[in-house]
Order: structure tokens, then sequence, then C-alpha cells
DNA sequence: CGACGGGACGC
DNA sequence: CGACGGGACGC
């Protein structure tokens, strides 16, 4: 009979990770297949539309797929119901979704040129069940609709998803301030179907049981969150405000656990579901509380556990879009619980914008929809609507955006853990040398924050390795580090603020770009190190000079090396011994004494140049050597650096000594000199 | 665990 | 090609 088993089995995952997509019972009566992947280009990468096939008439599927239509994999975790039609070639531009009008068609899979579908209706799929009862009818139409997929909401994380009578209800009370009556709600196919089947009755939330007692909530009441509470109203005056949408069962002000304060929020919940659901939508950005500014806030809380997966990034909208016009675009869709076009400090518009919704049912088909469907005035391409970053690839963005104001360069080939490591033992370097020159600055906060958002993500990633660490010299320091005291001590983040460094100045010998506005010019520049030399007449000031006098030494000798001032950063400063025209012939050149250092526990991967941009930071490299067994060409993992002053050298050993990538640390140490412990 | 270079050619 | 942030999610 019923082969929910397997229907379940790939309905009722909820993470991202795609099955084949195959959708059948054992016996072939209903079959979605990936015979219908052709239209699935009807609606984008993000979807999968699966018509109906004769065996399962009057069904229309549509399926998350999130790995592009290639495969005919899907994340089948949602299943739509018919709805109107327009022609693919048409594709979705401007569809409505049409939730007044519930008709079911037949289609068949032979003419899918000739029948598309427009939403109307929604609902995630977590359990189908497929009646069978009428299937040797012959009226078509009315084996549609026997043959349909009835949809059971998963309590525990889906709680608010609403179940069609809900829906009407709260689309009602958005059109009418005063609800209608339940005799109103139109003719329901779904309904009509299930209801004489024999599901149990916890499956049919549209038909609940009253409550045996007031004093209790329902088994599907929804906890609420309740925010932009005035501190000053405790529970006894919340109440009141509350209790007109229905028997409160709980309603608790969120406060300190140690301070006991008003936090300004506080949890509801009702007796009855629907009575959260009416106060949503009654209040829930609609009205303001006395002395707050900004509306009060009432969803449903986070441990109702519907967190993610409902909030839509909106790319490629032109400038002057709303967020106005963007709730209009996508309102169609669902309940917007938030929608906001994302603004640069001066007001104009980044052409991209944040929605939310109130379930992922409704965030999915407005992906559906929308993806690629139009292209707006000023944009340059489609609009993009896809699920918005999660926390965690949140933090990877802000990581590379960091990344990319301190200059480096392809961050995204380096694990998080490693590159977070490896910017603060630049950093560490860098500060170090800046705080004898500006003892006085400030660490922006905002430099703070993204580095100890950086520390907190490399914490997650405590295997990471760096794959192709490339950096280039940075101007700005992100924190202050500790200095790496003695050896084997990996760098970490000191709480006190140290310098941000006036943009011209570089850092060692390296050309600051943009040229200072000061009038410099660029070989001055150069031979400044971005600092002129009277300035900081401290005594503090030795490792810097020192620094200087090796740099004076290196521009002395390799005057060709003048040829890079002013060069942009992305044309890689690079070897600053190397003649331009035969690169290779100069890659083994050995630094004075005391200029030479020694790497080992380099990862396997690591190629000399990799290296090279590693200690690029610390100062001139003359060369950089990863060894490899001739035989295999593999690294032997350990290599050499050459700098052209013993001041660099230090400064690498400081900071990179002891440097964790992966589970190993690097061993970073003055090379020994020639035959030196040599046993004869 | 320790490991410290610059490696080579056939025509 | 653009990735947010305002103010909170207890016991």
């Amino acid at each position: 009979m019923m082969k929910q088993r397997e229907l379940e089995r790939w309905c009722g995952g909820r993470e991202r990770r795609h099955g084949p997509l195959k959708i059948k019972t054992e016996d072939e009566s209903c079959v979605f297949a990936d015979t219908t992947v052709a239209q699935a280009l009807m609606v984008g990468v993000n979807t999968l539309l699966c018509l109906a096939t004769e065996q399962s008439q009057g069904l229309l599927v549509l399926l998350s797929h999130s790995q592009g239509l290639s495969q005919a994999t899907c994340r089948p975790s949602l299943v739509y119901d018919i709805t109107a039609c327009h022609t693919p070639r048409e594709g979705w531009n401007g569809t409505q979704i049409d939730r007044g009008r519930h008709r079911l068609r037949t289609l068949h899979s032979n003419a899918p040129e000739t029948l598309s579908p427009t939403i109307i209706q929604r609902r995630d799929l977590v359990c189908a069940t497929i009646t069978e009862t009428e299937r040797d009818n012959t009226s078509e139409k009315r084996a549609s609709k026997q043959n349909i997929l009835r949809l059971e909401r998963k309590r525990a994380r889906d709680n608010l998803q609403l179940t069609r009578d809900e829906e009407n209800i709260h689309l009602r009370a958005k059109r009418k301030p005063s609800p209608s009556s339940p005799a109103s709600v139109p003719h329901d196919p779904l309904r009509e179907t299930s209801t004489p089947s024999a599901a149990p009755p916890e499956q049919n939330p549209g038909l609940r049981a009253p409550l045996p007692t007031a004093s209790m909530k329902e088994p599907d009441a929804i906890k609420l969150f309740i925010g932009q509470i005035p501190r000053n109203l405790e529970e006894k005056d919340l109440k009141p405000i509350f209790e007109q949408f229905g028997k409160i069962y709980e309603l608790t002000v969120i406060k300190d656990k140690y301070t006991g304060m008003h936090k300004g929020c506080a949890f509801l919940t009702y007796c009855a579901r629907e009575s959260a659901l009416k106060a949503q939508n009654a209040l829930h950005e609609q009205k303001t509380l006395p002395g707050m500014n900004r509306p009060i806030q009432v969803k449903p809380a986070d441990s109702e556990g519907r967190g993610e997966d409902r909030k839509l990034f909106v790319g490629m909208l032109g400038k002057q879009q709303t967020d106005t016009d963007v709730r209009k675009m996508f309102e169609a869709f669902g309940s917007i619980e938030e929608c906001t076009v994302l603004r640069g400090p001066d007001g104009t518009s980044k052409g991209c914008a944040f929605v939310k919704y109130q379930s992922n049912a409704e965030a999915q088909a407005a992906i559906s929809a929308l993806h690629g469907s139009r292209t707006l005035p000023g944009a340059s391409s489609s609009l993009v609507v896809k699920f918005a970053d999660t926390e965690k690839e949140r933090g990877i963005r802000r990581m590379q955006q960091v990344a990319s104001q301190l200059g480096v360069i392809s961050p995204m080939s380096l694990h998080l853990g490693a590159y977070n490591a490896y910017t603060q033992a630049v950093s560490n370097h860098l500060v170090q040398q800046q705080a004898l020159v500006a003892q006085s600055a400030y660490l922006s906060p905002v430099a703070t924050v993204a580095a100890v958002q950086m520390q907190q993500l490399a914490a997650l990633n405590p295997s990471s390795i760096i794959a192709t660490p490339i950096a280039t010299p940075i101007a700005t320091p992100i924190a202050s580090i500790t200095p790496s005291s003695g050896t084997n001590t990996p760098p970490t983040i000191a709480a006190t603020p140290v310098s941000a460094l006036p943009p011209p100045l570089a850092v060692n010998s390296y050309p600051p770009v943009p040229a200072p506005p000061n009038g410099q010019s660029a070989s001055e520049s150069l031979y400044t190190n971005g600092v002129h030399p009277y300035q900081a007449p401290s005594p503090a000031l030795d490792p810097l000079q020192q620094a200087y006098t090796g740099m004076q030494h290196y521009t002395a000798t390799y005057p060709a090396a003048y040829g890079l001032v002013g060069q942009p950063f992305p044309h890689q400063p690079a070897l600053v011994a190397q003649q331009p025209q035969q690169p290779q012939q100069l890659q083994q050149r050995e630094g004075p004494e005391g200029c030479n250092i020694f790497i080992y526990h380099l990862p396997q991967e690591f190629t000399d140049s990799e290296m090279l941009q590693m200690f690029l930071p610390f100062g001139n490299v003359i060369s950089a050597k990863v060894f490899v067994d001739r035989a295999t060409n593999q690294s032997k993992c350990f290599g050499f650096v050459s700098f052209d002053n013993p001041a660099s050298a230090q400064a690498a050993i400081q900071a990179m000594n002891g440097f964790q990538i992966g589970m190993k640390r690097l061993k970073v140490q003055l090379k020994r000199p020639k035959d030196a412990n040599r046993p004869y």
C-alpha cells in the first residue's frame, strides 16, 4: 500500500546533501524522475521542476537542486502543489503566485512545453502519503485529486509552517483587519482529499480538537520572541497587550542571568498556536511601544528551531531600488520578516538586499520564481536570489575582506586557521616595528574586532593548513600582538590596542603604494622606508635602523630593484634580486651570514614561491628554496630563505618560528654556517 | 624522531 | 558580483 517509508527517506532530510533525484513509490504508482530535468530549465539552477507523470497525475513537484542541472541530484525538501499555467518559454518572469485559487491540473510529461506551473501553495514536505484509493478512477481530474501527496508538517523545526487554513487566515488578516469566518475559506481540494483519509488526527493540524483546559497549551504551540519592549514594562504590563489575541500560557520577560537586568525582550507562549500567529500578524513590525524607536518584534523564538534557510541574499538590484521595491517583489512568495537593501555609509545602495521570510519554503519559492528571472534597470546582469550566507560563511567572507584590506592575495587558498595565525604573525612583526615609530596611536575598533573574529574563526579549524599562502606587504596592522617570546611560541592576540599606521607607511623595505602624498618621490619612499629617519630619534630605533642599513646595502648592491618602486602590488614584489629577464637563474642566491634562515616542517605542498610569499613581509627575499627529492619531485618539507639583511632574518624567525600549520609547527632558525657541525 | 642547499645534460 | 546589523532568545 503506502510507500511512505521510501518517500520519507528522501523527503525527510533537511540537510543540503543531495540524493539521487528519484521520487517514486515501490510500485511506481507515483513517479517523478529525472526525466523531468529538462523542466528545471524553467526555474533555474536552484530548483528542479518535476512535472507530473501520468502516474502521478495532477502533481507538480518543485525540488531544490543545489548542484546545478548537470547532475540529477536534488534536495527534495519541498513539494509544491499545482498551480496555474504559462509556457516555459516565458520563463517565470513576472509570474505571480495566486494563492486564491487551488486549481489542479493534470500535466503530462510528454507535453511539458505547453504547460508550466505557477505556484499557489507551498508546503514543506516532511512526510508524504499517497492515497491510491481511487487510482482506477476513470476521471482524470478526479484521479488527480486523489493522488495528491498529503503533507504533514514536521513539528520540531517547521513549527510555523502554515497549514493551508492558517495561511488563509493569515492572508485574510493581512488584507482585512477583521478576520472573516472560516466558512469563507475558499474551496480547497487538498483539504478535501485529506479529510476522509485514514490519517491519524495529529496529521491534520487544521482539525485540532479543542483544548482540554485553558491552562494547557496545544502541543504545537509556538513560543514567540517579543523584541523592542521598553525596559520598564514587566509581565503584568505586557499581558494586556498580548491577551487580546488569545489566552496566554506563559509570558516571561528576559532578564540577564547575573544582573537581572531587563533585556528589553520577552518570551510569549499562547495556549493556542493560532493565537501566536494572530499576534505575530497583528503586531510584528506593526506597532511601536512607547519609548521605542523601532517597531515591536513578534516572531517565533530561536528555540523554535526554524532558524536558517529562510533568509535570502538578493543581488543585481538596481541602485535606485528601495526596501519597499524589493519587498513588493518578494512579498508574493511569503510573509517577509525583514527586507533591507544594503547601503554604504553615504546611503547609496550596494545593489543587493536581504530578504527574510518566515519559512524556508517561502524562501525557496522566491528563489524558484525570481532568481535570474529578470534584469533590473541599472543592473549588469539578471537578478540573483539565493540563500544568504550562513554564519560560518559570513565569517569567512569577513575574513576575506579583512585580508584584502591587508593586501593579502588569494586568501581563498588559505585555510582559515593558518591564514589567521599567519596574519597575526605578520602583524606581530609589523606592530613591533610600528611601535617604535608610533607609540601613541590607537588601533581602530574595527580592526580589533576583525582580528578577534579571525582568531575565533581560526579556532574552528584547528587542522587547517596553508595551501597557497601568498602575502604582500601589509600596510595596516590588524591587531596588537604579543611578541612571541622565545621559540615555539605561537603568536597570540593581546588586548592592548596599538597603532594603526597612516596608509603611506609601508613596511620594511617595500615601496608604499600608492606613493606618499607629501611629495616624496617614490625612490625616496623606498629609501626612507616610508619614515623619515629624523622623525623618530629614539634609541629604540636600532632594529629599524638596522633594517634601514640593510636596505641601503641592498639598494647599493641591487640597484635594479629601483625598478620595482611604484609597481602595483598585484604585480608581485617578488624576488628583489631577480633580474627581470631570467628569473630562473637567480633563485639560488645566498645572503650574507646571518641572513639565511632554515625552515622545517613546511607543508608538503609548499613550493618555492609560496614560501617566498610567506616570508616577503619580513624583508627583501633574495631567494627561497624548498627542497625537493629529485627522484619523486616531492618536497622534503624543508627549505631556505635568504634575506639581504640580518634584521629581516631575525624578524622572520621571531614571527614564524613555531607557527602552526596543520598539526605541525614551523621550525624557523638561522641556517647553520657552511661546514658547521660537520662531524669531520 | 630528525631533518641544514644550491642536485643536473646530450648533442 | 553587490554579503547586513539594529537590540535582546532565559530557565
